[in-house]
Formats: structure tokens, sequence, C-alpha cells
RNA sequence: GGGGAGGUAGCUCAAUUUGGCGGAGCGGCGGACUUUGACUCCGCAGGUUGCUGGUUCGAAGCCAGCCCUCCUCGCCA
């Protein structure tokens, strides 16, 4: 059993108390039921974290089922992408891969079954006599003249429904409960319906397919299933999903409900994703700022920083939403203890230490990761003509302000400290190349014998050794914390960050990066973390920006300018 | 409007089972440290526990009434 990760919870508890009156006798048996018709996004990794953690606590199983009784709307390609998906945030599902349609010859016996005890019948309502005969929240419904068939009238249309005697839609299986009760659900529910379509898995087999609800608590029966967890909109669908089960007299697990993951600036529907995509709005399933994990992954957040973020959102019955920030917390968390670190100039300004011999090359000394000595250190060339980040001069600094500027002197990391002694200006003013002396005795960057100071250290790459880079800076895809308030007449893509993505082509590395393997992470020092997107090709490496690091200087600059306005 | 589920710092959750000083993480603010304005560490602010009444020595919790939010009227899941 596996320490609980965070405080307990309620479906935890439920558990808890199971396993002390012995309900499933001591076993503890979950599983992941998608539906493979889209990609799975964070909001799925929270589902996947408590049902795959939960079932690791007790030292219990969980099982992948694909929940594929529409073959509308599902596919092979997102079974394959479901599965590769589960398996990178870290969990196994061993042997135990199933799909609601093999279970589609049990599912048709029971509803036999049903049909002999009377509590099912074949309706010949059309879909929308039977929205009318459904009643209405306020109003009890009416009973369908088909309600009253004999089982044998029933089992002949049934059987003949399954042989393709009718066409789509023609005629339904119903289950027989309470066209008066409150629950809507339980109004005469259908349970089977006419599709003449083919199935991913079992192609033609079949012309008539199970609904949700007749098909998700019986897959949970046959697998044994003790708590059969999902969200909260099911919760009127708990009687039902009890009513099948009790009534067919098999294994009952218990359906438990909780809320979904919502996050601010992020859109969580399958609909509207899907929208971004086909609109071209984003790249693809996997554009680094698509809330998909494909997406996510492709970003360079990590499967530990995501479990991480679940395990710490903790689980209850509210509507809530989840700061992005709480997220962008964990993935720095986990960033900052492994990603190495590098030298990167993404807006490159040059920078001449004039006093420094021509030609002349050192290898500086830098530490991979100051959080973990065991990565090391690796060697950087300094040489006189440098690259520095444009936001690390100013010629005109403001207070609080402590990088470069003329007459002021700065630590380079792991190099000198330099002191800006002139800049260089094109036609239009704006400043091209800064000129600096350096000091000698400040060599790797420590400070010298007569203890003088600087304020700040900056980072920089050596001109003639660059490696040059494509960098992609990714923000928030909308402007609003909830992308989905909008004005009258507007949709959600009213509310699309024009600036999501930034792309800087000039970027100079240090060579230690030159090859760098798809996928690597690296934190690229002062800026952000840093991953190695798969459009990279030998001669042109590109980098996707994770997350840049808290930056406490853009908060006071910002505050400045907002105190003035 | 029927039914179902919720309402505790800005956000997410504890404390309720057995009535006994309402806490944490994130965020915010301030400070220490620092060869990353990062990390780390320390401190501070922030609550009429949705509202009103009741029971009680004592209520976030128990009782009554009310308010607000979400879900639900597919042959989707």
């Amino acid at each position: 059993m596996n320490p609980p990760t965070g405080p307990s919870h309620f479906i935890r508890d439920i558990i808890l108390e199971d396993l002390k009156t012995n309900k499933f006798g001591g076993r503890v048996h979950t599983r992941f039921p998608p539906e493979p018709n889209g990609y799975l996004h964070i909001g799925h990794a929270k589902s996947i974290c408590l049902n795959f953690g939960l079932a690791a606590e007790f030292g219990g199983k969980t099982n992948l089922r694909f929940d594929d009784t529409n073959p509308e709307k599902e596919e092979t390609e997102y079974v394959d992408s479901i599965m590769e998906t589960v398996k990178w945030l870290g969990f196994d599902w061993e042997d135990r891969l199933f799909y609601a349609s093999d279970y589609f010859g049990q599912l048709y016996e029971w509803a036999l079954q049903l049909i002999r005890s009377g509590q099912a019948y074949v309706c010949d309502l059309t879909a929308d006599e039977v929205r009318k005969y459904r009643g209405t929240l306020t109003e009890p419904g009416k009973e369908s003249p088909y309600r009253n068939r004999s089982v044998e009238e029933n089992l002949d249309l049934f059987q003949r429904m399954k042989a393709g005697e009718f066409p789509d839609g023609f005629r339904t299986l119903r289950a027989k409960i309470d066209m008066a009760s409150p629950n809507l659900n339980m109004r005469d529910p259908v349970m089977y319906r006419i599709l003449h379509a083919d199935h991913h898995r079992t192609g033609d087999t079949w012309c008539i397919y199970p609904m949700y609800d007749f098909a998700h608590g019986e897959s949970d029966s046959i697998e044994r299933i003790t708590h059969s967890i999902c969200t909260l909109e099911f919760e009127d669908h708990r009687p039902l999903y009890d009513w099948y089960v009790e009534q067919l007299g098999i294994y009952h697990p218990q359906q438990i409900e909780f809320d979904r993951l919502n996050l601010t600036y992020t859109l969580l529907s399958k609909r509207k994703l899907l929208t971004l995509v086909q609109d071209g709005h984003v790249r693809g399933w996997d554009d680094p700022r698509m809330p998909t994990l494909a997406g996510i992954k492709r970003r360079g957040y990590t499967p530990e920083a995501i479990r991480n973020f679940c395990g710490a959102i903790g689980v209850s019955k509210t509507n809530g939403i989840i700061e992005l920030g709480l997220l962008e917390h964990y993935v720095r968390e986990d960033l900052n203890k492994r990603a190495a670190r590098v030298m990167a100039v993404i807006r490159p300004l040059r920078l001449v230490i004039d006093n420094y011999p021509e030609g002349q090359v050192e290898e500086m000394e830098a530490v991979n990761n100051p959080e973990d000595s065991s990565m090391g250190t690796r060697k950087v060339p300094f040489s006189r003509v440098l690259y520095i980040e444009q936001e690390d001069f100013r010629e005109d600094p403001p207070k609080q302000y402590y990088r470069l500027s003329p007459g002021r002197e700065v630590r380079l990391r792991y190099g000198y400290f330099v002191t800006c002694t002139g800049v260089v200006k094109n036609e239009k003013g704006e400043v091209v190349e800064i000129h600096c002396t350096y000091d000698p005795a400040t060599k790797g960057g420590n400070a010298p014998p007569d203890g003088r100071k600087v304020k700040s250290t900056i980072h920089w790459v050596s001109a003639p050794h660059a490696v040059d880079a494509e960098v992609r800076l990714y923000d928030n895809l909308f402007t609003r914390e909830n992308p989905s308030d909008t004005k009258e007449g507007e949709d959600f893509t009213a509310n699309l960050n024009p600036n999501s993505l930034e792309i800087l082509r000039g970027a100079k590395l240090e060579p230690s990066l030159t090859g760098a393997p798809v996928e690597s992470r690296y934190q690229f020092e002062r800026l952000g973390y840093f991953c190695v997107d798969p459009d990279s090709t030998p001669g042109n490496l590109v980098f996707n920006r994770t997350l840049a690091l808290r930056d406490t200087w853009a908060k006071i600059e910002k505050k400045e300018k907002g105190g003035k306005a």
C-alpha cells in the first residue's frame, strides 16, 4: 500500500469505510472509462490520477476501458492516443484493457432478460414523439402506447431490430420504469437504438447499440469494479445505474461522483477544443497552447508535475475553478529540481569587451544544476564578443533597474565583471551594440579582491560559438479567466489571445546545446524552462518555452506603470 | 418551475463523523540569503464559515426558514 498523497477526501473515506465493513471483500478495483472520440485533456488527468492512484494506494487494480457504445463518434486513432497518454502519465493497466463493445453479446442477453421479466419493451415512437411523451421538469410524462406489448411481441420485435429489419431510429428498446418520476432519467429510458453504422471494433456485426446507461454499470459489473468513479453530472443517473444492476440481479458496484476539473484561462470542452483545431486557431491537438495532455506534453510539462497537481487539488463535490497558476507552480517545482541549466539569449544584443584580447577563448566552468550536484559541471566558451539579452541593458534605466546601463558594472555569470563604456546605435536610434571593459580579477564571476559588489548577474553566449535556434514563446490561449464568458453575439473565440504565440528566430544558444534531443528539458538561466520541440531538425533546433521563471522585476515594472496610470 | 448536488481566506481544500480556541497549500505583501530579480528560508495580511432565527454554558457543525450557484427535459457519454 502506498501512503496517501495530500489530505484525505470523501472518496477515500468511502473506500476506507467499505474496507472496514468488508463490503467488497476487501477489494479496491477501479476503472478509467474514456470514450474514444477525442484527445485526453488535463481534466481527464484528474480522473486518471484518482482512479489509478486510489487503487494503487490500497493495493487494488485499475482497468482501462473504452466506452465505445456509439459507433458514429468513435475511432481507433483516439484509442491509440489515449493509451499512449495514460502510459505517459505513468499509469499501467497491465493486462486489463477492455472495451464496452466486448460486452455487446452479454448486454444483448441481459436486454432479453429484462424483456422476459416485463421490464423492457420495444417502442415505436419517433425520437420527436419520445421527447413529447417524456414531459418536462415540472410535468410528468405520458406512457408510450407501446408500453404494454406482450413479452412475445417484444422478443420478436427486438430480435428483428437486431437482425436489421428496421431503419435507423425506427424503434427503440426501453426500460419500463416510471413515466411520472421526478428524475427524467427514470422515465422509461432508451436502452437500445438502431444504428446501421460500422463500429471501430465490431464492424457491421451489430446494428443496435446499447445506450451509456445500459452499458456502463453492466460493464462495471462484469469487470467486478468496486468503486465506479465519475463526474457530477451523472448523479441523476445513479438511480438508473442501480436499477439496472438490481433488476438484472448481478454484482453491484458503487457509483461515486466527484467534481470535474476547471482551470482559469482554459477551455476543457471537447466540442470547443475541436473547434479550435478545425478552425485553425491552433496548429493541432498537440499544439503546446492546448490543454490536451498531448499539447501539455509537447509544451514540456512533466507527468510528475501533473500528478502532483492532481493530488494537491483534492476531490470534492463543489463546482470550482482552479487557478492556472497552481498547475504552473507544480510544473516549476518539478522542473526546478530536474532541468539542467544552460545559457541562452533569446533576443540578442551584441556586447564587445574592448580590453579583452582579440581571438582569445576561455573555457568557463558552469554548474549544471545547483539543486542537484550529481548533474555535474560543463565548460562554456567565453570570448571578446558576446550576446546578452536586450532586456538586460537600458540606456536610461528606471529606478530599481539594476542590470547593465552606461557606466554601470554587472557580473556575467561564470564570466567576468564588465562595465558598460558606450553604445552603438543604428540610424533609427536603436542600440545595436554595447561596449564594455572587463576586470581580469573577476574570472569565473568571482568577486574581486577589493570586495567590490555588483547588484546584478546576467547571462550571455559567446558570439563566435553560439548555436542558432528558433524559440517559441507561449502565453494563455485566452485573455479571460473564463473563456466562455462572452458578450452578446460573440462566441468564445472572441476571447482568444492574439499574442498566445510569439516566434523568435534568432536565438543564440551556448554550444553544449548542439544536438539536444527532442523533448529534452532545460532551464535557460533567468528566462524559464524550455524543451526541444519535435519540429527540430539536425540543423535547426526549435525550443518551446514551457514556462517562464517567476519574475519579480516584471512585477515591479508592471506595478510602476500601473501606478502612474 | 420538478428533482439532484453544493455554499468555510482571492483560489483549492481541511476542521463537521463525537458541538469545545477555524488551519494548510497556492496567490498577495514584506524581509533574509543568493554568481539566476530564480530557488530556499522567515514573517505578515487576509474569515460576520451564504443569510436569518432557534436549541445550547458553548454552533462552521444540530433544528427551522430563506438566499445563491451548478447539474438534469439526446435514440451523446
